[in-house]
DNA sequence: ATCGCTCGCTTAATCGTTTCACCAACGATG
DNA sequence: CATCGTTGGTGAAACGATTAAGCGAGCGAT
């Protein structure tokens, strides 16, 4: 390993000289500055980043404690957080929790004493997880008071509500995977708000709730909307296996834009999160948090964009009356 | 933050000492080093990692260079070489390389930068990156040479075909996504070995082979055989678009055993990856290269394991000709 | 001629651990 | 009684980078 006292020695100057010249920090001439350069590149120096950590106090590295790697949603954000974080010359030391609130708060200490800068969590369900003392961001949602950024998963549950309502359904099936998840939460509330006030809706969890959506069907609801496309895709199975097709008897929607959400058949109305922007703004807010700036930054909601696909459309009842109404108007 | 000196002032004795009671290294009285420990505790002492880094050269983490966290098995594997790591007191840097050869380079040479003591890589396909004078281990498949261990892909594909041919299958569909990824190129000639001589088979690759899949169907065929779930997910749309069910006009199988393998509708027969073995057993063998030890392991491949589901059955005309045979010896 | 400034570089301390060499005390041994 | 081995510790030098303080030289202004 090549360290600035080889390069000192080479040139014949000062490690601080060497120092201050790969640094651009303190005054050293163009000229030597040029020289110092060049030897460190041609003998490959690296900087120690232990000796640097030591001395500043800073590792450059931040902690990302995920909830469950296998849910197809968190890789993408960490993904996002990943290359926002490169891009800050940030390395990112990944925690996975898998489901377990114990091994969240572990996670963490562990983080912690390995001496990360920051932390960003994305928290395990019904959970509010508190860093002791460390620069942290959570990434929840809205209705989560300690969430730093999230996806606007109220507006989204919105957006596609107002969707639904639009084509003309008037009672609906609103189906979560778990009543803990403030993220499902805010989503069912969100397309409840949506729907409005003239269309009726059933809300179901879990297993229990997939099972059930058949039942609801032949009670007269005409649409599903899911807390996700992973759901979304288990009631296309019971639907399916019932005889129900989509969208001609049900209308179905999901929830995230996972990659699965084309794979199906019919492709599925869904709505996406912007993961991009919210790691960025988690990373500013993160980085500005470090620097020791005051954390009053006020929590941000990232708009979701809406995917039309050809899992939605209209309801069969009101599509055949439109035919007769159309037939009618032309004979 | 308390440091060993504080420890050190605090009881009236050297950092030495402090140091070798915590460790326990060096000689130290019973007496002193539960004394110490107790303090150490009591301040809640979290050693420096940069410091430890610095003198001794090594920094507890390993990088991990995954090709593309949105392609749901690498989670999986990543989550796996975690806890694995985890259990060995090592850290886990991630670095992901999304899909791009270029990116895979450079993460692993970030990697280095950043001090890692070693690095587990899943190769982009069609790559074989070599760090630079720093252990590592490869995680691909058995035909590619450099790899240290695997699951074994081939044997895989050779379970499923020999499963697929037993139920009376003589014309079978092999698609693949990438005709570049060595991964899918060994469980494709696996397939083919495990239909044995008597079946023919066509391979197809990519979009263009999915789209091709009802034609060949129409063409005789009575299976389709795919070298990821999410794969045979896509065959499982066109499929059901063409009006061919599944199991009943075609039998169609994946690989990995993914979430969705059970979300689908019929469930898919598949093959599983032993992920955990795989990971313990990198990291075992990145573990003693790391120690200095002669990389002399040969590669391992690991067993997969078939996993029966309902998206497999006997081809239709052989089980009319079943039924009829039953009703005559019945008569 | 002198003062004061800036420039360009050096000196040296420091971050927190680890580790090797050394030492004092003490009981046992020849 | 001199010697030896053991026990329980201490001292100090690293590891590699950062950074405040200092210092001589050159130079323009007074």
């Amino acid at each position: 390993m090549t360290s600035l006292k080889q390069i000192a020695r080479d040139i014949g100057v000062s490690t601080a000289t060497v120092s201050n010249a790969l640094s651009g920090k303190g005054r050293v001439s163009e000229e030597l500055a040029t020289r110092i350069r060049a030897l460190a590149s041609e003998l490959g120096y690296r900087p120690s980043n232990a000796a640097r950590a030591l001395k500043t106090g800073q590792s450059g590295i931040l902690g990302l404690v995920m909830p469950d790697l296998t849910n197809p949603l968190f890789p993408r954000i960490a993904q996002n957080i990943s290359i926002a974080a490169e891009s800050r010359g940030l390395g990112i030391l990944i925690a996975d929790s898998r489901g377990d609130a114990a091994r969240q708060d572990e996670a963490l200490t562990q983080l912690v004493g390995r001496g990360v800068d920051g932390i960003v969590i994305v928290p395990q369900k019904g959970t509010s997880p508190v860093p002791d003392g460390i620069p942290a961001v959570v990434i929840n949602t809205a209705s989560d008071p300690r969430t730093t950024v999230s996806a606007d998963h109220l507006g989204g549950g919105r957006q596609l509500g107002t969707h639904i309502a639009n084509l003309g359904h008037r009672e609906v099936v609103l189906l979560g995977g778990d009543a803990v998840s403030e993220v499902q939460q805010d989503r069912i509330r969100g397309m409840i708000e949506g729907l409005g006030p003239d269309a009726r809706h059933h809300v179901a969890w879990g297993e229990a709730g997939l099972d059930a959506v058949p039942g609801l069907i032949e009670g007269g609801a005409t649409a599903v909307m899911a807390t996700s496309d992973l759901i979304a895709l288990g009631a296309h199975s019971r639907l399916s296996r019932a005889g129900l097709s989509v969208p001609g008897d049900v209308s179905l929607t999901g929830f995230d834009d996972l990659p699965l959400a084309t794979a199906m058949h019919p492709e599925l109305t869904t709505i996406a999160q912007d993961v991009q922007t919210i790691a960025e703004h988690a990373l500013d807010v993160l980085a500005r948090r470090i620097a020791g700036h005051a954390p009053e930054d006020p929590s941000l909601a990232v708009p979701m964009r809406l995917v039309l696909r050809t899992s939605t459309a209209v309801p069969r009842a009101l599509s055949r009356q439109q035919e007769t109404d159309q037939q009618g108007a032309n004979s």
